[in-house]
DNA sequence: ATACAAGTTCAAGTCGACTTGAAGTCAAGT
DNA sequence: ACTTGACTTCAAGTCGACTTGAACTTGTAT
């Protein structure tokens, strides 16, 4: 496939592949002049990196655990992975179960409200400095690689 | 409070408070001198921030939904991201679940193993171009609001 | 009264993840 | 032969969320 083909493909523009390319998270598998020739298992490979960022990964972290191909994956790092994730699993739904009480309950000050407290004291274990936001860019050129 | 204090309790720096309050994401309730003064509560809605931070919202959606105090809150803004979140928990679950079974499935390619195609397709859903990362800057000078 | 640690402003820098722009290459159609 | 459009490289720009540095001010302790 080239290039166009894999963008479409995978709903990435075709300077985050080339970027992806760079970083060593993909690999084209020849070229045709200049034009570089994937194979279509970089789909799938593009469709794990799409995966793990909408996770909350790095692309360097990522790089980490998806290897050239095959087995050497790193298990360890893995389930560390996993239990990080359980980790924000639980604050998300707390957040979310107080965004949901916060729009239904009546009190007049949510910092008076005992049951809203209770919310964020969950949420607030294993409070992070994060980055960056969630938003609207969504689907971009309409693909989805199903 | 000063806002060495404020730093000290909500385990923000204080540049980044000050950063906070020309956003307008917080208030100081007064000077002395050139010195913020900040009155107890900030502490709260640091928490709230902080919070939604790590819930990956923005700052100025944050903004959005947290007023100056009292009510006006948008319910219908705070039920559309907790229906957001909810989609995200499901994504961060199936990611959870696939690296578990990456790590313990044997397979010698993981696209190969239906379990795991399974999963990455319930985790496909909803996908959306992230950011940035989560890394290792947790708890800064190792306050902790409880 | 003086020092000084801790505050202040404002501009510029950083970091990750891309995107954009300029300038060039090339296969295919007319 | 020539245009065109899709590709290429490489450098620089952007965006959000802060951080850092330089230069300045001030409350408190001596």
């Amino acid at each position: 496939m080239d290039i166009a083909e894999v963008a479409k493909a995978s709903g990435l523009p075709a300077s985050t592949l080339r970027f992806y390319e760079e970083k060593g998270l993909i690999h084209s598998s020849g070229r045709s002049g200049l034009r570089r020739l994937f194979s279509a298992n970089v789909i799938e490979r593009l469709t794990l990196i799409s995966l793990g960022r909408s996770a909350g990964f790095s692309l360097d972290e990522i790089g980490e655990m998806i290897t050239p191909e095959g087995p050497d994956i790193n298990r360890t790092l893995l389930l560390a992975k996993a239990d990080e994730l359980d980790r924000k699993i639980k604050e998300l739904t707390a957040m979310r179960d107080g965004l949901r009480h916060a729009a239904a309950c009546n009190a007049p000050n949510h910092f008076e409200c005992p049951k809203f407290l209770r919310l964020l004291r969950v949420a607030g274990k294993n409070r992070v400095r994060q980055p960056n936001k969630l938003k609207d860019n969504k689907l971009k050129r309409g693909a989805q690689l199903t």
